[in-house]
DNA sequence: GTCTATATATCGATAGAC
DNA sequence: GTCTATCGATATATAGAC
C-alpha cells in the first residue's frame, strides 16, 4: 500500500542533486536512489538490497562503487551541508537587513529546491560515525555563527529589535529547515516565492523596522 | 565512542512521558526506554534486543507486553499528538491575538516539555504502517484546522496582516516543532520563557497590531 | 511474567568467476 | 564493473519450561 503524503518524511518526489554532482553511470544511479529511499525511509530503514533492486543492480555491484553503506550516506550528508553552505555564502547585502534577507533567502532556497537532499542531511546525520559526521559538523557551526554575525550587527546598529538572539536565530534556522518536509507535490508555490516571503518573516520576526 | 551533542538528532536527555502515561512495571519501563531509543537512533536503529538490554530483561519478554515493536512505537505516537492536541484544545483566548499567543504557547510547550516524544511523533510516523498511523493524521489534520481557523479570523477582523496564511502557518508550526530537536542540556532558558518568546515571535509573524 | 532456546528471514559485506 | 554464491551476524518473533 502506499503511505499517504500526510504520513510522510517529504512531500516531493523529485530526486534532484546540486549542480555539479555526477550523476553518470551506475555510481550516479546509486547516489540519486539513495537520496530518494534514505529521505523516505530513513537510512536504517533502507537496505543494502533495496537500493540495489532500486537501481537495478545486484547487491555487491554496490561494493565497487562505494565501501560500505555508511559512505553512501555520508555522501549525501556531504553535498547537502556544501551546498547550503556554499548558498549562505553567495548571500551578500550591504547591510543587515538586506544581509539577513539574503541569506534567509539561501538558507530557504536550499531546503525548498533540494528537499530530499537536506532531510536526508538534517535527519540523518546521527546515523554517521562521528568520525564521518564531523565534517558536517563543523559546517553547521559557520552556518550558525554567519547567521549569529548578522543578528548581532543589526542590533549593534539599532536597526533590530529582539527579545533574545538564540531563540530567534533558532525560529528563523527552523521555520526554514521544515520547508524540506513540506514543499513538494502540490504546493502552489515556487521556491523562490517561498524564499521571499520567508525573507520577509525573518525581518518581522527581528523587528526589523520597514 | 559517545555521540557529540551538535550531532545528536535531539539535544534532551531526560526521559519523561505526559501525566497519566503509566510508568510502573516492566511495560511502564519498556515505553520509557523505547522513548529514549527511538528519539536517538530512530525506530529502525533500535532493535528488540537494544530495547531489551536497556530494560534489563530478555527480548523474548517484550512479547508479553507488546505484540510487536511497530506497537510500541504506535503508542508512543499516540500519546505524542494526543497530549498535543490536548494542550491546543485547552489553548483559549477570547480574540485571535490572544488565541494564537495561547495556541503557539501551547505548541512550543508540548515541544519543550517533551522533546523525546514530540522528536519521535515526528519523525518517526512514517515508520508505521497507514493503518497504525492514521490516528495520528487525524489528529494533525484537526491541530492544522485549529490554526488555520485562528490566522483566518485575524485576519478577517483586521488584526493580522500576512502575505499568505498557507506559508505563515507552516512557519509558525515549524519553528515550533523544532524547538524539541534543540532544546535540552545546556539551553538556559525554561520552556516557559520559550513559548513566551515564541509566542511574541509568532503575532510579529502574522504582522499583529501591538 | 520471565526465562532459555530457537525458528526463520534478512542484514551488511566478501570471494571469486567472467 | 557486474555477476553468482555465500559467509557470519543480526533481525523480529515464537515455543515451551518454570
Amino acid at each position: 500500500m502506499a503511505i499517504p503524503l500526510e504520513q510522510r518524511r517529504i512531500a516531493a518526489d523529485e530526486v534532484r542533486l546540486p549542480a555539479g554532482v555526477p550523476l553518470e553511470g551506475t555510481k550516479g544511479r546509486i547516489l540519486q536512489e539513495a537520496l530518494r529511499l534514505f529521505a523516505e525511509r530513513g537510512f536504517h530503514g533502507t537496505s543494502i538490497r533495496d537500493l540495489a533492486d532500486a537501481c537495478g543492480i545486484r547487491s555487491a555491484t554496490l561494493y565497487a562503487h562505494y565501501p560500505t553503506k555508511e559512505h553512501v550516506l555520508a555522501e549525501l550528508i556531504r553535498i547537502g551541508h556544501e551546498d547550503h553552505r556554499d548558498r549562505l555564502l553567495r548571500a551578500e547585502g550591504a547591510d543587515p537587513v538586506s544581509r539577513l534577507r539574503a541569506v534567509v533567502r539561501a538558507h530557504v532556497l536550499a531546503h525548498a529546491e533540494h528537499p530530499l537532499l537536506a532531510v536526508v542531511a538534517t535527519n540523518e546525520l546521527h546515523a554517521l560515525s562521528p568520525e564521518m559526521a564531523a565534517p558536517a559538523l563543523l559546517i553547521r557551526a559557520d552556518a550558525r555563527q554567519l547567521m549569529y554575525d548578522i543578528l548581532d550587527e543589526g542590533l549593534a546598529q539599532g536597526l533590530f529589535e529582539m527579545p533574545d538572539t538564540f531563540l530567534v536565530l533558532n525560529a528563523i534556522s527552523g521555520m526554514g529547515i521544515r520547508v524540506a518536509n513540506w514543499y513538494g507535490t502540490g504546493v502552489p508555490y515556487t521556491p523562490q516565492e517561498i524564499a521571499d516571503a520567508y525573507a520577509d518573516l525573518a525581518l518581522r520576526v527581528v523587528g526589523a523596522a520597514r
